[in-house]
RNA sequence: GGCCUGGUAGCUCAGUCGGUAGAGCAGAGGACUGAAAAUCCUUGUGUCGGUGGUUCGAUUCCGCCCCAGGCCA
């Protein structure tokens, strides 16, 4: 029989924890976080970690993996959610998908492409070329080898075409055809609910998004950065201190930009990002959008979770 | 009360030697396969503070009024 599992897809600060803890304390349900930026150890306080006590109280599955000087992928995490699932199913338990990231989860969902994983030295390689040539000749590059990732892909798009460079450097063989062959989990393993909270009012989100910045201020984002550096040797560059946050905490300490401007970027950052997880909302498939502002969306949720799993 | 400087897009401001205006940010939409909290793409009509005057034509020049700062009384 098929396994069941839960997910629940919104974008930051539309509550998603509070709704999983809720759900955890009335269902059988352990929590996988689908989030890139949980994954780090001691950033804390900008990525609005749950506590200590929240945590142990209720262990979150891939949250606190690696250090901020190291670098987790979509690949890594489709590895260890499978992982986390299948124990979480051993132990008769249902896993309940929890995040933000979707990339992550659509490629839980989706599966990836048998492609080569990042190569440090590949990168460094085509990224002092493109400091030469720039970006649009880099594209013309791909142009001739991929012509196909050329194509759909922008000359400013610096990411993907490195990405598109290094797949055929370390392969031989263009990205677009390895694209093309079947996607590694075929099909997800699992029965699938899902839901993605979607705020009526996007003005309401963006008020909270605010608040919750200022909180965080108040809470010492910026000397925990401060302590981060200390401890470890960072740059800007690391997927770590380029999220949210941290990216302008930064700027700040490095004495780019004043402490208004850290607050206003923070925010504008924060919403930027919540409007480009609200638009992979839509487009998902099989996805039951609910309004996150509504006052009794844990009791409609775990009722509705509650049926699905009594479900054959 | 007098003098000065401002009042232009949600915000900060350019600009028009008189032919009804444009940047940055914000906002909106979109792309997305091992960095995704990343990396990119598209998108700017607003009584140019109000009102009279000069003019073929005023947001632009002139008068008066209103508002906000500053200085002097």
């Amino acid at each position: 029989m098929t396994p069941k599992a839960i997910f629940i897809l919104g974008p930051t600060a539309s509550g998603k924890t509070a709704l999983a803890l809720h759900l955890a304390n009335c269902l059988p349900v352990e929590i996988v976080s689908i989030d890139s930026a949980l994954v780090y150890r001691d950033m804390n306080i900008g990525t609005a970690k749950p506590d200590a006590a929240t945590l142990d109280r209720h262990p979150h599955h891939l949250v606190e993996l690696i250090d901020p000087t190291e670098a987790y992928s979509a690949a890594r995490f489709c590895h260890d959610a499978f992982a986390a699932m299948r124990g979480i199913v051993a132990r008769g338990n249902v896993p309940l998908l929890v995040g933000g990231t979707m990339l992550y989860a659509k490629a839980l969902l989706g599966g990836l492409s048998d492609l080569p994983e990042a190569d440090i030295a590949v990168r460094a390689e085509l990224e002092s070329r493109a400091a030469r040539i720039g970006w649009p000749a880099m594209h013309r590059e791909l142009a001739r080898v991929d012509p196909l990732t050329a194509q759909r892909l922008q000359p400013a798009d610096s990411q993907r075409i490195q990405r598109a460079l290094e797949v055929y450097q370390l392969t031989g063989t263009p990205l677009s055809s390895l694209q093309t062959r079947a996607a590694g989990q075929a099909n997800f393993p699992y029965l699938a609910l899902k839901f993605g909270l979607i705020p009526g009012d996007r003005a309401v989100l963006h008020r909270r998004i605010a608040d919750r910045f200022d909180v965080m201020l108040a809470a010492g984002l910026v000397d925990e950065l401060r302590r981060l550096r200390e401890r470890f040797a960072l740059s800007p560059e690391m997927p770590s201190m380029r999220c949210v946050g941290y990216r302008q905490a930064w700027e700040y300490i490095d004495g780019d930009i004043d402490e208004r401007s850290l607050r206003d970027k923070g925010i504008a950052a924060t919403r930027q990002l919540a409007k480009r997880q609200m638009t992979w909302l839509r487009s998902m498939q099989d996805m039951e959008l609910l309004d996150c502002l509504q006052d009794n969306l844990p009791a409609i949720v775990s009722e509705r979770c509650a049926r699905f799993l009594r479900e054959p």
